[in-house]
DNA sequence: TCCATGCGCGGCC
DNA sequence: GGCCGCGCAGTGG
């Protein structure tokens, strides 16, 4: 892949759906196929990806928080360990220097067994801090708002 | 239940 | 800069 894109990706706009990570990263709305961040450490984050996989995210409608990378048992998803700023948050918290718009995709389940991610829209991340999170573990975490220009 | 796959980063030349 | 190897990951067949 060549150079980062912050923003719109091609036509797609909010409330546009896709039908799996596969569709997202070949249409190069969310590249990486797992990994619910994109970006870098330098240049920030160019997406993200909601899954309901994080027990410390909290969602609103103006606004909510995107729980921090790590300290997560494989299996269960429950936090066992504390999180870092390490070079897997890093790029969040870039964001939150840099004012860029995030792109934000949320899984969503129309139908039981049936999944799909909506488009979101462009956020931007404008906090981050560490907290004692459900399970008692430190977490990091990083609010998002409506991106305005 | 298993495991592929893409990516960022750091090491090296 | 370019190449390579490593470890990770908000999937999914």
């Amino acid at each position: 892949m060549s150079k980062p894109v912050f923003g719109h990706v091609g036509a797609a706009r909010p409330g546009d759906l896709f039908a799996s990570r596969q569709e997202l990263a070949f249409r190069g709305q969310h590249r990486p196929l797992r990994s619910g961040v994109c970006g870098t450490a330098a240049l920030g984050t160019e997406s993200i990806v909601l899954a309901d996989a994080y027990e410390d995210d909290e969602i609103h409608e103006t606004y909510f928080w995107y729980a921090g990378r790590g300290g997560r048992h494989p299996q269960t998803g429950q936090q066992v360990a504390n999180q870092h700023l390490d070079a897997r948050n890093l790029p969040l918290a870039r964001s939150a220097e840099t004012g860029r718009p995030v792109r934000v995709f949320r899984r969503i389940a129309p139908s039981p067994a049936d999944r799909q991610f909506r488009y979101e829209g462009l956020w931007q991340v404008v906090h981050c801090e560490r907290v004692v999170g459900r399970s008692g573990f430190l977490v990091w975490r990083f609010r998002f708002e409506p991106w305005r220009v």
